[in-house]
DNA sequence: ATTCATAATATGTCTGCACATATTATCTGC
DNA sequence: GCAGATAATATGTGCAGACATATTATGAAT
């Protein structure tokens, strides 16, 4: 479960985990302050440099809050962070020994709905391009996703045959690097999007949704639904 | 929307922005060798550890891969990595400027089905305390949640009183800084619950659960329905 | 040509020192 | 007692240099 990569870490490493266990064993108690960085480094033996390293690590971790002249102290609630990995769908698809598969089920140009502009920040009416795809896994529908793509930003879009390559793939090969906004929530299947997943009217889908800009200027909107059953799975 | 906080960083955080934009602005291509830490601290006028600083940086979040001799490169698919904040449900919802309620549905202590021992990872029909409660939010339910704790791994949890503190805010308190395992996934409203949550049976509940360990023992699994239309917002 | 030892190189880490900065503690005059 | 100036202090950041480590490039021997 709790897998040993292997050896022991050493250096700063050592120094973080050992400050992260004295606060699991509440050596250090919750709230308190825990001794200052001259005075780590000297009971490590080390620099403090090293010290203030691994402490940094710490802080990151949630587990202590550190303020200047105020020193460290262990954090009363610490917050629990989760880091998402979010790759590929054909990527997530054949880490699962699965076969991808891929289908754009349509393509359309025009004007782009009143709130899917105002997502994007762009005037009511902006020309989008707005496709709809099918990620298939073993044959499986796997996941829908409705996609709006802004050709302003995105030079040469309006030529590339996305019955072939994925939107997603595209994008994230030609347009790279792009910062954004995701949003995690559940939607229930309407009778189109049934159909496409072969699953029940209804049905609870997973469905994240992301916004993506490349210095301000919007990219692209995407929602995409699970299929149900769909878990992601992440440590904290 | 994009909100400078203020001041543009200086020192090593100015180095690390400036890489990103470069790499953003295609100044070095996908999949291309960035120059080395030397020659970089040389063009900033800096001493190589800052650089590295910089580039640490740079490559938790993803946008170039390091490894030594071979240098840095810049990350074909760069991996889009999310960091979800998981706070007290209280501070959630108190942080929308909304009141907070809780209240506990049921509380048993006894044999726990088969699936929850499995996934805690304890022996069939280990006795585990079960709760089920609801959390409020302007007196709106907001989230329903279905908890197995083990006493073994909890001193003195029989004792508590769950109807006036909730199980989170009590394990926070007492158990914290333990490891765990988050799944996010979508669920249909069964009866109970959709009673429980005041929304149509079938409805689309965005649905969180956890496991936690200290030290490899099991403390909690917990699922939580939230109220149909709940979302979680996150940067990437 | 293939294999294996060896050198070269970029990153990883550590040290000791210095100064910057934020925040708290203390002292001063009123 | 209180407000405001001043000192003290813990962390944040930076530098130059050193050695460690992983990995690639090179050259020698077969």
């Amino acid at each position: 479960m709790h897998s040993d990569t292997g050896k022991p870490p050493t250096g700063w490493q050592a120094i973080r985990d050992d400050v992260v266990a004295r606060i699991r064993a509440r050596d250090w108690p919750p709230g308190g302050a825990i001794p200052h960085e001259a005075a780590l480094a000297q009971d490590y033996g080390c620099a403090r440099s090293t010290v203030n390293r691994a402490l940094r690590d710490v802080a990151a971790m949630g587990l202590i809050d550190r303020r200047r002249k105020a020193g460290s102290r262990v954090a009363l609630a610490p917050a629990r962070r989760a880091t998402l990995d979010i790759p590929l769908i054909e990527a997530e698809v054949t880490a699962r020994g699965q076969s991808y598969g891929y289908a754009l089920l349509s393509r359309d140009h025009g004007p782009a709905p009143l709130a899917v502009c105002a997502r994007l920040g762009l005037p009511q009416g902006a020309p989008l391009l707005h496709l709809t795809a099918l990620h298939l896994a073993d044959g499986q529908p796997h996941m829908a996703e409705d996609r709006w793509i802004n050709p302003e930003a995105v030079p040469g879009l309006l030529d590339v045959d996305f019955t072939t390559v994925s939107a997603n793939a595209w994008l994230v090969r030609n347009m790279p690097y792009s910062e954004g906004e995701l949003i995690l929530t559940a939607t229930q299947a309407d009778a189109p999007r049934a159909e496409a997943l072969d699953c029940a009217e209804g049905a609870a889908l997973f469905t994240m949704e992301r916004v993506t800009w490349i210095d301000d200027r919007p990219i692209t909107l995407v929602r995409q639904f699970y299929a149900p059953g769909h878990r992601v799975v992440t440590q904290l």
